[in-house]
DNA sequence: TGTACATCAGTGAACGCGCGTTCACTGATGTAC
DNA sequence: TGTACATCAGTGAACGCGCGTTCACTGATGTAC
């Protein structure tokens, strides 16, 4: 272990410097230690250089932090695809690089993902609103499912129905991939390619 | 709460009976209080109406302990799916109740499918062995596959790879009824037959 | 048939750990006069 | 230009908690002689 460093005091009226420093490191843990529950109130505040008590300076408790954690990776889930489809034209292509995009997301970001998709719903948790469908990515992916029907691509169906499999379909390959890591009955990227193609045989049809 | 009951204790020679409790209080833990963490060496040994320090009479830690769970609850799952097929001659709508089964499995015991199914890989897991495939009716997934292919029912393709896909397809909706139980933007209900439906239409053409 | 003894199925108390959170405080920084 | 003071950004120590696990023990039960 090297000697804790011991960050500056923030000057009056930087206070909210803590606050972002917290976020980062919260973020960093999840992504180095790729498990969750070294996400401790204390790790995070060892890790950003104050101790524990700041912490509440800037977040209730630690399940407003981890909310504020989850939704910075929601956006940057979101970001990730946006790059890996800017420039497609073809919507059906778009559909296919959305969600191999989302899959290595998953795989790049295992507790992220996990923490996103796969943890116990909290019960404080509310429905999803707007902001939550921006920031997962739901609505653009609505949209594109919408152009390819419009296209005649794909068969006329309910557009969210649709999007909601395709969600569906991608979320299995991810989540099974990210926890089912010691099982790889077939390889990863053969899974996709079968995946996808069959849905979207499925889908045109 | 009410006052600890105190098991009598077992008559010479029929130690393994504690075993047998063990098992059977954690596997109820999990399915009364659907969360794992509950799941602890003292909370079971309340359970069962003994000292925690007895446990370590039959599990050497809490990860065998943990596992002997999980094996039973794969074979939970593989006799529920069975039961659930049975009589079922077409081997299609045999693999469309298998994964309406699975389903269903997995929203009546929530904690028990997260354990099973999405829980962070544990470093000393082995490779899926023979026993497991069994157990968890990957291998009776896999002859219903290849039945319906002899039939002509689905293209002809690596049935390994289908029955992969099958199975990815129905953990998707699983785990995903599961993690985000409050974001149902369709009905389970819908999604699983829209799924099934095309996913097995681009499996026949 | 009686008794000493080994064994078995547990008990009871304690260990050290990391956790979230609280509370009274301190010391630097800016501001009013 | 100097100084008293309010405020802000933190600190340090402690709380109670539940956890997995260890260790020395106890008391009922069966067995050998």
């Amino acid at each position: 272990m090297t000697a804790p460093v011991r960050r500056p005091r923030a000057r009056r009226g930087e206070g909210d410097r803590l606050r972002a420093e917290i976020l980062d490191a919260a973020s960093q843990l999840l992504l180095r230690t790729a498990d969750r529950e070294a996400v401790s109130i204390r790790a995070v505040a060892d890790a950003v250089g104050v101790t524990p008590p700041s912490i509440y300076l800037h977040f209730a408790d630690k399940a407003e932090l981890i909310n504020a954690v989850c939704l910075r990776h929601f956006v940057d889930l979101d970001q990730y695809i946006k790059a890996a489809v800017e420039g497609i034209e073809d919507p059906l292509e778009e559909l296919l690089h959305r969600g191999k995009a989302y899959v290595r997301f998953g795989r790049e970001h295992p507790e992220q993902y996990r923490i996103l998709f796969m943890s116990r719903p909290d019960p404080s948790e509310q429905p999803p609103d707007e902001q939550f469908l921006a920031a997962c990515g739901f609505n653009a992916l609505m949209e594109t499912v919408d152009r390819a029907m419009t296209g005649g691509a794909i068969a006329r169906q309910d557009p969210v129905l649709v999007a909601t499999g395709l969600w569906t379909v991608v979320h299995g390959i991810t989540s099974l991939a990210i926890s089912m890591a010691h099982y790889p009955l077939v390889p990863l990227e053969r899974l996709v390619d079968h995946l996808l193609e069959t849905h979207g045989r499925g889908l045109r049809a």
